[in-house]
DNA sequence: TCATCGGGTTGACGTGGATCAAACGCAGAG
DNA sequence: CTCTGCGTTTGATCCACGTCAACCCGATGA
């Protein structure tokens, strides 16, 4: 677990399954809705679902019905293609949205993968699509957090197409930081749930080259790096080895 | 202009600014809508608006209000970095929308801009919400579409996370062709509206790069190629290139 | 206690694509 | 018609990252 620096978004053990309890409803989509359309919302998240690490949620080809919000845990999607290639398309913390690339086709396309032992919260998405049509909150809410992952998407294609090894791992830690931050986590020292292999992918690079950049952020003194325990020594170091015109 | 092989999606020039004329209707918003609820879709596109090549739809930055039906023409949208990178994350044509970044922040976060003479339907994004309230079928169709862009972003990370240089212009000239196809053009014949640097931003590649392939590629009488005109000759052939594992 | 195993690190070497540079060819201007 | 300029092609060289391989380390279990 990471390092808490409030105690705000802990306790998980609550017993009602039910949005206005929540602690997440800050960062999940209840954002900004009043208490009976709160109230509405409970009835909508029908299941809560335990995974144990490394217990698919769901599986590519799978049909969709819900999306998923993530109550505590960690997951990761990818995708893979005919030929064995794979890739991992991102990495999913507490209170953010899992299924939404389902929406489309009616079926998952991509996978959805628990990395340490997780809880979701199961939204039949027609239910959803309902709901929305009542709440304009709901709905708004709703349109911009499916922009925000494609914005989101923009970036790491931006990373992809014109960022080196070392200033991809930055971007990614520091985006890490920023979200553990946001969820009243020390933004400095945390832990990555994720292999290796597991970064490589998501920064197209190979597990190597990960480790290099890992060591040599190490040497710099920008990191100290445990296995997967990371402390960010230097974030404007980082920040300003992200931002540096290769060459 | 490509090759049509149908005139189904031609004669742009009609008089009235209405979805229930518009021969993109199949295309774009409208699809599965009754006539009525097509009916009120019309008051919903109030503007329309004439481009031309090189002129910004939108630049990042500036505020959000409305997404934007490509009606004719040619679009592609890039992202910049304050370092000075950038990157194109992506072309539209006929029937697709623009715009679906900036509802996440009521700010535009990319630039869009016409690579042709072209002409955009202006649906004011509030309206658009509003009237999916009101038409579940609308109300999903949209969802899907932008679901659909998570999904194409996903190919693209993928694209740029595991194909070398060759196996990435191949699959961008499939999709290109596919595209061609479903709009009535023939998918055999048609020409680039991008630079080979734009390809390239594109694609994770330089220029040189893109301009290699292409050259290969007609050197292996898969493509012939002359300036921006593309003749595919062997799309069996660039479809298993395109899979081949690397090594 | 030691053996095993999977993930991580480190080194040596190869290569795909970037970089640098020159030349080409088409289009628009005069 | 030639001149000019930009997008493109092609060649020579370089280098960041991939590949292959050895080794390390902490966890688990006999």
């Amino acid at each position: 677990m990471s390092t808490k620096s409030t105690t705000a978004v802990l306790a998980f053990e609550v017993v009602k399954t039910a949005c206005s309890n929540c602690n997440l409803r800050e960062l999940c989509l209840p954002i900004g809705l009043e208490a009976d359309e709160l109230k509405k919302l409970d009835e909508l998240v029908s299941t809560r679902r335990r995974l144990k690490r490394g217990d698919y949620l769901y599986r590519a080809g799978q049909g969709f019905e819900s999306i998923y919000a993530v109550r505590s845990g960690f997951f990761k999607t990818d995708v893979l293609i005919e030929d064995g290639r794979d890739q991992v398309t991102g990495f999913q913390m507490t209170g953010e949205l899992l299924g939404l690339d389902g929406i489309s086709s009616e079926v998952h396309s991509c996978n959805a993968i628990a990395l340490e032992d997780s809880e979701v919260c199961a939204i039949p998405f027609s239910h959803l699509e309902g709901l929305s049509r009542q709440i304009h909150t709901l709905q708004h809410h709703f349109h911009k957090v499916m922009s925000r992952e494609i914005v989101r998407d923009h970036g790491v294609m931006m990373l992809l197409g014109t960022m080196r090894a070392e200033e991809r791992l930055a971007a990614f830690l520091l985006n890490l930081s920023q979200r553990f931050k946001a969820r009243g986590y020390s933004p400095a020292e945390f832990n990555l749930r994720m292999s290796r292999d597991e970064i490589g992918s998501y920064l197209g690079l190979k597990l190597e080259t990960v480790s290099r950049a890992f060591s040599r952020f190490q040497d710099e003194g920008l990191l100290s790096v445990h296995q997967r325990r990371i402390r960010i020594l230097n974030t404007a170091g980082l920040r300003r080895l992200m931002s540096h015109q290769r060459g």
